[in-house]
DNA sequence: GTCATAACTGACTAACTAGTCGTTTTTGGG
DNA sequence: CCCAAAAACGACTAGTTAGTCAGTTATGAC
């Protein structure tokens, strides 16, 4: 009877999907952009919609507000960023290997995609306001519980939550620390490769950092 | 001839001094609790002149603009941090010592005072921004800078600058960015006693950081 | 082709905000 | 006490911006 469950190909509208993805798109990439050149408060609404050459209106047909704009940016990235960690951490077959393979992927991930970082910085420096834009918090959370669980499951799951919390946040905290002082100190050279040779330095300093921080499980995690 | 000259002893004006001084020590203080509330660009004149209780004109009679606020409250801010380390952290006598102190001059300074985190934070986020604040660089290189030569001088100058660089973004980076995730992540938990607790393994983790970075100096810098 | 609906438009309004400036208060010297 | 200069004040202006809405264009079903 429906005209949905008749059959697989089901092509209603097909264009005016694909018209639809393609404004959210255009808004969304200009968004991004300028927010890399402004920031997240000082950009307007008039600003994304004139980078994006769409009307006024066509922003509030897609989006309730800017801070729903920005909650679906950062989401984005968050679950690109956590589907490449899922799908190239997995069966790695010890601790060691498996930080090299985050740090590496985040390296990556910010190589060429500058935009992304100041999204997930501005991001990140947002949560700490009182005031703060909400819906932020969640794709930080579960790209933190997408590092534990990775972690987790390499080392058998021997690690009680606290502590393995503790070390995600060494994890992502190292990197973006790392990184959000290396670009405004380094002078004309190139960050990533400064990064990506210290690379070896990183995952044995974290694989290190979880010996020292929990002594008594030392034995347990299976290194050195 | 002059009156500045006759005696050591000055104090035409000392109430007005005094005044001014409070002043903009209530403007500097309003701002700094706003701007942990709202953010750098959210929070206007109106709403740092209105707490501070004093009238918009004296906001500008003592600041050219918000900039120039910023610019005062995160070098103040810096100076002391910078002040703290080098009082604390000259003369130790080794690098796994100066390392532990700090780290731990960085969750002394920073616990208690959520506001300067948040100044710090923000900060450091602003100067990914192209169009960003100016004067807030400088500070923050100092602070760079300040870590790197306790560092050279512990390590008996053995390091070439751009190494020597990268530890220091290490150091800064791996501190703010661990309290950056430790602070969205941790429920009701007391974060600087899980920092604190974690000082050993920081520490640690970050002089095996130095010497797995720089192989070929390993043997000089006196460790293991 | 025709009609209904979805998508898009941009001029408009109401609210807000940075910065100004003439006035008032406080201070210090005499 | 008196005056000049410094400091503080807050009403006002000129410019900006979020959000609306009546109207226009594109799309898809028939």
């Amino acid at each position: 009877m429906t005209e949905k469950s008749a059959k697989g190909k089901v092509k209603p509208k097909q264009r005016q999907r694909r018209r639809v993805k393609a404004t959210r798109l255009k808004l969304l990439n200009a968004a991004r952009d300028m927010f890399a050149e402004k920031g997240f408060d000082s950009t307007t609404i008039d600003d994304i919609t004139e980078r994006a050459d769409v009307g006024k209106g066509t922003f509030y047909y897609h989006f309730t507000d800017k801070q729903d704009l920005i909650a679906e940016l950062i989401k984005r990235m968050m679950d690109e960023l956590i589907e490449t960690m899922d799908t190239r951490g997995e069966d790695t077959p010890d601790l060691l290997t498996l930080l090299d393979t985050i740090v590496k992927i985040h390296i990556d991930f910010f190589r060429n995609r500058w935009e992304d970082f100041v999204l997930y910085f501005q991001g990140l420096a947002g949560l700490k306001l009182q005031e703060s834009y909400s819906g932020l918090e969640e794709p930080f959370l579960t790209y933190l519980e997408s590092i534990e669980n990775l972690v987790d499951s390499v080392i058998k799951r021997r690690l009680p939550a606290p502590l393995l919390r503790r070390f995600g946040c060494a994890v992502a905290g190292f990197v973006s620390g790392y990184y959000s002082f290396a670009v405004i100190s380094t002078e004309d050279e190139d960050v990533d490769k400064a990064l990506m040779e210290m690379r070896g330095a990183f995952v044995s300093s974290l694989t290190r950092f979880i010996n020292e921080a929990l002594p008594a499980e030392k034995a347990k995690v299976g290194l050195e």
